[in-house]
DNA sequence: ACCATTTTTTGGAGCGCTCCAAGAATTTTA
DNA sequence: TAAAATTCTTGGAGCGCTCCAAAAAATGGT
């Protein structure tokens, strides 16, 4: 590949001539001009490498995106929530005239990854690990960590998931409701994880803030109606198991109302329920999470715990982009009710 | 900012020793590397800038994807085709470990967008004009265009849209529509732009290949069943307008059949005809195009001219990531007959 | 024709890093 | 204990560019 240097010895000019016949042609005499487009022309030359610029100047001129947890970006791409929240922060680098990088890692070179990327700024997706916000503060740029506070030197945002969790099951128990299951989330690699009423004690918590936060909202939620979370299946799966509805039906067949973690999930658990001739919400409630469009579209339309995901996306790119001093902002959620949730009626299956 | 060299300064070694402890740690004893590590602490450096590394090396280790037309980045992830395509983009980014680069540019900062973008390489959207091709091939990069054949060296993928788009006709006339509509795509900015039949004579190609491929496949299908696509209303919008349905629906009440050049598009309609208790397929048939998953989940399910978004988005970056010599593909699709088309019944609206 | 301006062009400095051949220090062997 | 072998450390070269002060060339005025 040649360089500025080549072009300026074919033209017979100097590199610094042939910098500005690319950047700033009108400092240059029309017919010099030409002779060094010439010559460019001839040897091939395709104009500045963006590297040199690149370390004279310093700036990226994008922020990078790391996926939640271990997963790779198709994964978030896969998700409406993932979709959503990168629709979110492209928003603001539209606006800001930014690139968005989204920068892929799987488990060992995620590092490697936050090392290397060629950003201005993080967004770490939820569930991201210590290590991780390690990696990030180590390049001193600005970032900002979804759905967990890492204490106040640390940009992050979550929702109220908690009060989102306390408000579908209220919702549920006012209907009428005394048979729950929950659907929540597996983040490892694996099938789907069950765990029964009864059975050895199971960890209420997984170790990730996010679900973990919204178990305890579940619990109060049946607390407050004299019941134990302790009496309620949980089943655990990863984001897209498509097989979820039909363990939750097959584990949990006395249930009348279904709780979930995500939109995605609860979709899961409808086409399953259309598979199998399930009336919803005649004879089982479906609680989704996260509010996303396709939530809206379902049949039947879905009550969820609804967030501004795209809202959230954006404040989170703005955040690092405007690299404000740190803060924790918890944003609100609202329990939309439509039609996946009603009284508990006969049980007919 | 500190640098290798003010690290090596104060450990009292030289910068070469400093970037082994950061890159080849075991090169370096241990008790010395303990002591740059701790020099490097004290003075708070995050490890060897990436920019210098850049340089040094050559490469960005991600791919760029410029968004279709003149759009940004968060019009590419509205829409349910854009969606798939990064999709499958991503897909292809996870297996190689690359980045995937959204590179956003407004109109005026497009080539500048693509001159400075950090990538080593690109997938232009479809409808890229000229100026944007040489840009990218100024720098070159490989490439892969979208939609749009631009010769025998240029990587081309696009689908078989006028087969499609006959497809659809034929569907729906074979079905005993003999009034159709059509609702095409505005690619500038504005509102809806009407063209009726009998009208000043309009022109049929939009100068998009995109577009007029379809159009002109409409046209086919139409003549088959000896009928004029001059007699037919055709509605142009801008892609996500949401009050293309409501435009279709007034200016051509006559239609039985509606065709669309995209799902999104045809969601439109199927949403405002629920809004004015439009009965599909009873009163009217909707055709959608490219048979994204949100199709499959509209009320009634859609009829689509089906395509496979995300093998094409996988198919792309494999292109450039595998730097192949160019060739130009052109993928088959397929029209999925659901629920949303029916014969022609008494209009009663 | 000469000097003062103005317009163009030049090339050194430096951005931060990695590579690598060569030198220095340490350990092993005879 | 000296030479040989091994392990560590060094610093020059170079990646390609942009900035900028200064030199060179062109222009204008008298």
């Amino acid at each position: 590949m040649p360089t500025l240097a080549d072009v300026g010895k074919a033209a017979g000019v100097s590199r610094g001539t042939v910098s500005n016949v690319f950047n700033r042609p009108e400092l240059v005499r029309p017919e010099l001009r030409e002779r060094v487009e010439a010559a460019a022309r001839a040897l091939g030359f395709g104009g500045p490498d963006p590297k040199g610029r690149l370390l004279r100047h310093g700036k990226f001129n994008a922020i990078g995106f790391m996926p939640p947890g271990a997963y790779a970006i198709s994964e978030v791409m896969r998700s409406p929530y993932g979709r959503e929240l990168v629709l979110g922060v492209s928003l603001a680098c539209d606006e800001a005239g930014t690139t968005l990088s989204l920068v892929n890692g799987t488990d060992d070179t995620r590092f490697a990854s936050i090392r290397d990327a060629l950003v201005d700024g993080f967004i770490l997706g939820h569930s991201a690990d210590i290590g991780l916000i390690i990696s990030v503060q180590r390049r001193r740029l600005p970032f900002v960590i979804l759905e967990s506070d890492a204490g106040p030197d640390i940009n992050s945002i979550k929702i109220d998931g908690w009060s989102g969790a306390v408000a579908a099951v209220r919702h549920l128990t006012g209907l009428g409701h005394r048979h729950f299951a929950i659907l929540s989330v597996r983040r490892t690699p694996g099938p789907p994880i069950v765990h029964m009423p009864g059975q050895a004690t199971r960890p209420l918590l997984a170790g990730f803030p996010l679900d973990d936060e919204r178990l305890d909202g579940f619990k109060q939620g049946l607390a407050e109606a004299n019941l134990s979370i302790e009496d309620v299946p949980i089943i655990e799966t990863i984001p897209g198991e498509p097989s979820a509805g039909a363990v939750v039906f097959d584990r949990a067949p006395e249930a009348t109302a279904i709780l979930t973690m995500s939109d995605w999930q609860a979709i899961t658990i409808l086409d399953e329920a259309v598979r199998r001739g399930i009336d919803v919400p005649g004879h089982v409630s479906v609680v989704g999470f996260d509010g996303t469009a396709e939530s809206a579209r379902t049949t039947p339309p879905m009550t969820t715990v609804a967030q501004d995901v795209i809202g959230k996306g954006r404040l989170a790119a703005r955040m690092v982009l405007d690299n404000e001093a740190p803060r924790q902002v918890v944003l609100p959620v609202e329990l939309v009710v439509r039609a996946s949730t009603a009284g508990p009626r006969a049980k007919v299956r």
